[in-house]
Parts: structure tokens; C-alpha cells; sequence
RNA sequence: GGAGGAAUAUAACU
């Protein structure tokens, strides 16, 4: 059981869910450490219903990691309900399951909220520190996100890259430049944070310099990068960047919809909408921004009211 | 052997 639960590990990191779900459904002996690790498997691949189904029905009973576990995944599935039940629901609890609260607040923009827990919290430390200090970034108050900052005993890329992002949001490009400049080890994270941070500044030259530096790229740093183009009116590239990319998500093709926005390209538009593997609030809106602009009152109000519905 | 924090997209509002 043990060496098999250390393989769902591994394939859950790997996101390779349906090796994970043949590995679990094959074992055995299944237990509650085992039944995490495919939970976990689950919700790295943003699979709610997967994953509850394991925490309802395959497990003996529930301990706080493996509900510290579906917590999280409450969290980024934007679930605050489910998460505070779930929580209030708890025997006991520890720093990661009040962090986990106090994620699935500052990831889905309840800053009060998200105050209040962290300071009723009897322990803080680093992660739940950088959670707050986000979420401040977020919001745009660099103020407050920098006392978080200089208050952490110890700081790391993940603190330093929610500050970085803290000062951009508020407009404070020059001190996001010096977090940047005085990290000795980057990784691609905080690049893409400073790529957008030149984007939002209107600096697409360094943005491309970032981009070009990076050793390693994703999905999400393409994406920014398509952005930087986009969103600074160069649409020829940003068309270039779309096709040179291996993969797309729904946040490369609400990027080129608002360059074909940009352009007036309604039929481009509408194909690209068509190919998305999902449609939310943001390619609505997209579309929402195509229709007005061009004039069709009628599908602007199907989409508009479209996205009204999707809204949480 | 299993759980918590950072980067990318949208009309309007702020």
C-alpha cells in the first residue's frame, strides 16, 4: 500500500489523472493515506467531482489532511461555501486547514474575510502570510501588502513574486523592478509576474526581453506574452504568438478575441469562440465587447445576459 | 506513503 500510494503521488504531480485512477482502482488495499494521495490527484487536475466522490465514498473516515485536502480544492474551485462548511464541519484544526480557509478567501476577493481569519489565526507563518499579502496585491494595496512583507521573518520566491505583483498592480513598477533585480534564483513564475508587470506598464520592449531570457516557458508565460502584444496594440504578433503556440487554454483564446476585437474581426472572432473548449465570463465578455462594438445589439444582449448567468 | 501560499484573459462598475 505504501509504495503504491508513493506512485499516486508521483502521478498526481505528473497530472496524469487516468494512471492514477487505474493505479488507486487496482490497489488491493486501499486506506486513507492512499485515498488522499487520489484525491489529491484529482484536485491538481481541477477535478472537483472526482475528488469528492473519493472523500464521500472512499474513504473510512476523514482526518484533518484529507480534509485539509478537499478544502483546498474548494478553494480554487472558487466553492467559499462548501469551504466554510466543510471547515466549520472540522474537529480539529491546524495552521495548513486555516490557511486553506483563509486561501479559499483571498482567492475568491473576500478581503475581509480573509483579514479577519488571518488575525484570528493562532498561528501564522510564511504561507499564510503570502495568502494575505495577495490578496492585498490583488486588491492593489501595495501599503498594506508591504507591511506583511517586511514583517516575515524569513521571505522567499513565492512572498517575493505576490509583493513584485503587488507593486505592479499599484503602479509601483520601479520597487517590482527591484524585487526582480535582487532575487538571486528566478524561476518562471515570477518572470511571467514581471513580464505582465511591463505589459500593464505599457513597456512591451522589456516584457519581450523577460520573455525571450526565460530558460523554461508554459502555457502560462505564452499567455502573457500574447497579452503584452494584445493589450499594447501590436495584433500581428499577437496573432504569430497564438498559432506558435503547442497548447492553448481558454485564457489564449480570450486574449486573441479581444485582438480580433482590436480589429473589428468579427468572423475571426466568432471562429475562435467556437474552438474554445469552454466559454465563461470572460470569453462572454469578450464577445459581449466584439458585438457591442460592431454594432449587433441583439447578440450583445444574448451575451451579455449570458454572462450574467455564468456570473458567481 | 497523503493536505495549505505566488504569475496570464473579459463588457461594465469601483
Amino acid at each position: 500500500v505504501v509504495s503504491s500510494t508513493e506512485m499516486l503521488y508521483a502521478y498526481g504531480g505528473a497530472r496524469k489523472l487516468e494512471a492514477a485512477k487505474k493505479l488507486f482502482d487496482s490497489m488491493p488495499e486501499q486506506d486513507l493515506v492512499s485515498a488522499t494521495a487520489m484525491l489529491t490527484a484529482y484536485a491538481t487536475n481541477g477535478h472537483l467531482e472526482g475528488a469528492e466522490m473519493i472523500f464521500l465514498n472512499s474513504m473510512p473516515f476523514h482526518d484533518i489532511v484529507s480534509s485539509t485536502a478537499i478544502l483546498s480544492l474548494y478553494a480554487q474551485t472558487s466553492n467559499v461555501v462548501k469551504a466554510w462548511d466543510l471547515y466549520q464541519s472540522m474537529p480539529v484544526y491546524n495552521l495548513a486547514t486555516d490557511t486553506s480557509m483563509l486561501a479559499a478567501y483571498t482567492m475568491n476577493g473576500h478581503l475581509d474575510e480573509a483579514k479577519t481569519m488571518f488575525f484570528d489565526m493562532p498561528q501564522r507563518d510564511l504561507v499564510s502570510s503570502t495568502a494575505l499579502l495577495a490578496a492585498f496585491a490583488e486588491a492593489g494595496n501595495a501599503k498594506q501588502a508591504e507591511t506583511i512583507f517586511k514583517e516575515m521573518p524569513e521571505r522567499d520566491l513565492v512572498a517575493s513574486t505576490a509583493m513584485l505583483t503587488a507593486y505592479a498592480q499599484a503602479g509601483q513598477l520601479d520597487l517590482a523592478e527591484d524585487i526582480f533585480n535582487s532575487l538571486p534564483d528566478k524561476n518562471l513564475v515570477v518572470s511571467s509576474a514581471m513580464l505582465s508587470a511591463y505589459t500593464q506598464h505599457r513597456q512591451l520592449e522589456h516584457a519581450k526581453k523577460i520573455f525571450d531570457e526565460m530558460p523554461e516557458k508554459n502555457l502560462v508565460c505564452r499567455n502573457a506574452m500574447l497579452n503584452a502584444y494584445a493589450q499594447n496594440g501590436h495584433l500581428e504578433e499577437a496573432a504569430k504568438m497564438f498559432h506558435s503556440m503547442p497548447e492553448h487554454d481558454t485564457f489564449s483564446y480570450t486574449a486573441m478575441l479581444s485582438v480580433c476585437s482590436q480589429a473589428g474581426n468579427i468572423d475571426h472572432a466568432k471562429n475562435l469562440f467556437d474552438q474554445m473548449p469552454r466559454h465563461n465570463v470572460h470569453s462572454w465578455g469578450a464577445m459581449l465587447a466584439i458585438y457591442t462594438q460592431t454594432g449587433h445589439s441583439a447578440h450583445a444582449f444574448d451575451a451579455f445576459y449570458t454572462m450574467k448567468a455564468l456570473e458567481p
